[in-house]
DNA sequence: GATGAATGAGACTTCATTCAT
DNA sequence: CATGAATGAAGTCTCATTCAT
């Protein structure tokens, strides 16, 4: 009983059917994971099918569906663990710059977040894409908004320093910005990337755009 | 032979399968265009199936053949058709702030895009999912990089009103921060269009990172 | 992507695509070929369906394409099939007229070959007229070819008893002859099957073309 | 309303819808039949599409549609016209050979046999795999019947210079194994062909099948 | 718990034929 | 008469998911 995409989004179970409580089980859980990772940057969303994800993960459809209920379910998961590894990364660069000047906390931000949409950019265009088809609202939000929450909440810490009139909706175009456009570089300016002419002209968007940089400035 | 998509992108061949001579045939082209439109924004690209979209023109799949040789050439079609509009949107503004500060014609972009993108989102982003899977670098770059390729031109005449290092980087990156912040508003934060604050934060973003601002403005 | 023949041979992926471990696959296969040959002998390759063949076979397409890859991949199994059964008569033959005359060896090949064709002459007609298209040259070689083969072999062993200018030439005739001849009745002529008058005239044909008949003889 | 042919034979309309009076519709149904005899040896008749033989005609499907009936009829023309121009070279060969040894007129019928079918091959297979499922026996009886009927009636005429059993049957596998073994030359072992060896071997095999070597010949 | 064979709805695409212009 | 746009049934093949082993 083929299932076949046709409306825009569905209330998708999006829990881990049972959680893995022995090692074997977390072992399986990464490996298709990680199985599903690659084959989302290679061949999209509906490029990749849960035969072909089980088969590269090493294990059969059957146990795959052991562990996740639906395809839909796999994205979901995927999201969560890269937002977490982002979260845990604007953690440290926030931890490091507790007693610096705000621009270099966002230095190191821009940097990082260009470096890990260059690094895996199909992957994360994949995610980008299929998100908002799989479960409406609700994952993405775990997934982008976690992160301008996040920011959201420390930059507010340090208002004093910055120069915005809508400090939110400022931070939520910022991420999005340096996400659309890193994932738009990859594809149709990928020699911005090497030579850091992307990173640096969005690191100077994001300091002009928080009113950083002095009156005057360059 | 249903054809499926497996790889990331193919050759698709993207021109009208015979140009319509007579006026039924124009109407009916013009009618599956609009079909798909609505069913790419309803359903997305997987989710929108070649049978429905001739249905929904009125006509009959065969019909849809004889002027489109698959599925991604409608897809193509759609996306020129809009680019086109853009472009013409752009002229417009470019010759209405002829002789007036070049701030003006900014928010006239800002404005217009915005406007345009929060009109048919789930359109332009089922475009923008679609497109680099369909046909690889090229045709997306005759829609969005025809933006920035006009922009571009228009910001270096006027590049004695600004200030900024890296002209051609900045504008790519602003024209994709539009279009994804517009798309992630409407999605995940869909008060800020109406009320006007996913605009204005917008327009303050173009405006700092053109330099567009006097020094000690806001 | 319903894919319809438009050229002449194609590459055509002929393997199975998995081999069947366990049992149940097996008679899956078994039952598959069955049903197709049927079909092929009563429509012809262009009319028999995949989903005719499966429901025949008492399966699901699914599983037919979980074994075949597409449907060309089945009358080349079917053919090979065939062709072994053929290649074992052969041998039985060969041995069984190890050393009585050659003449006898050669009635026993007319027979066999004739019964053969006139058993299932539209299904061998269905192939005659399918496998070049489907496969090129090759895989026919693997028919026709092996047959030819064979009785070059053992003619040359003996070719102390024949006089016949060109021995190889002369079987790739007959035996295409006799193949050809036996469809032909089977359609045109369907009376000189049973009353054995085309065995007989055949036969007489081999026996004087490789000069086994006696000067004088009649 | 594409029927699809799913029947393995069908009471097929055959006679011409309108028969060409004028010379424009002479012209308008040769060009169809030249067309749809490339397209056949090119594509196969389930690969020639009636509309691609339209075009390739310079006319319309309408037009095309005006002159025959249905794409079997077609065919059918096109077995017809070359069954007569084989007919006419074999009177040719019998006027010919009027006072000379009835060999000699078989090596003429061989060549010219081996000739015809070697120039065009593809078609001739794609004649003679579709013949027979257009219109069950009558309109091959028209094809290679006629060819048969006609040999077999000369052959009679100079039934003394032979020594054959049974001089129907035989002459009956006679003409299919020479354009059988031709056919399978073309593709299976196109070298005898240019080099004569395939044309002296059914020369040899014809001669000696109708028993006009004489006893102790080579 | 794991396996992988089986399922079947449904996607894309073709093409013989008709008929309004 | 000719044209060629339109038709739509039907064909091949895929893939998320289940369940017997």
């Amino acid at each position: 009983m083929a299932r076949t995409r046709r409306d825009e989004t569905r209330s998708a179970p999006k829990a881990l059917r049972k959680v893995p409580k022995q090692a074997r089980a977390k072992v399986t859980v990464a490996a298709i994971l990680d199985a599903a990772e690659q084959l989302l940057a290679e061949h999209g969303f509906e490029g990749t099918t849960t035969n072909a994800v089980a088969e590269r993960a090493g294990v059969s459809v059957g146990s795959l569906y052991q562990y996740f209920p639906n395809k839909d379910a796999i994205v979901v998961a995927i999201a969560d663990r890269f937002a977490d590894g982002v979260l845990a990364m604007l953690d440290q660069h926030i931890a490091a710059a507790a007693d610096r000047p705000l621009v270099e906390a966002c230095h190191g931000f821009v940097r990082a977040l260009v470096a890990i949409h260059a690094e895996r950019p199909r992957l994360h265009m994949a995610l980008a894409a299929a998100l908002p088809r799989i479960a409406g609202i609700d994952p993405l939000a775990r997934y982008q908004a976690r992160v301008v929450i996040r920011l959201r909440a420390y930059l507010h810490e340090r208002r004093a320093e910055l120069r915005v009139a809508d400090l939110d909706t400022t931070v939520f175009i910022l991420v999005h910005a340096v996400q659309a456009a890193t994932h738009a570089a990859v594809l149709y300016a990928p020699e911005t990337l090497p030579d850091g002419r992307l990173a640096a002209a969005l690191d100077d968007l994001v300091v002009r755009a928080l009113g950083l940089c002095e009156p005057g400035d360059r």
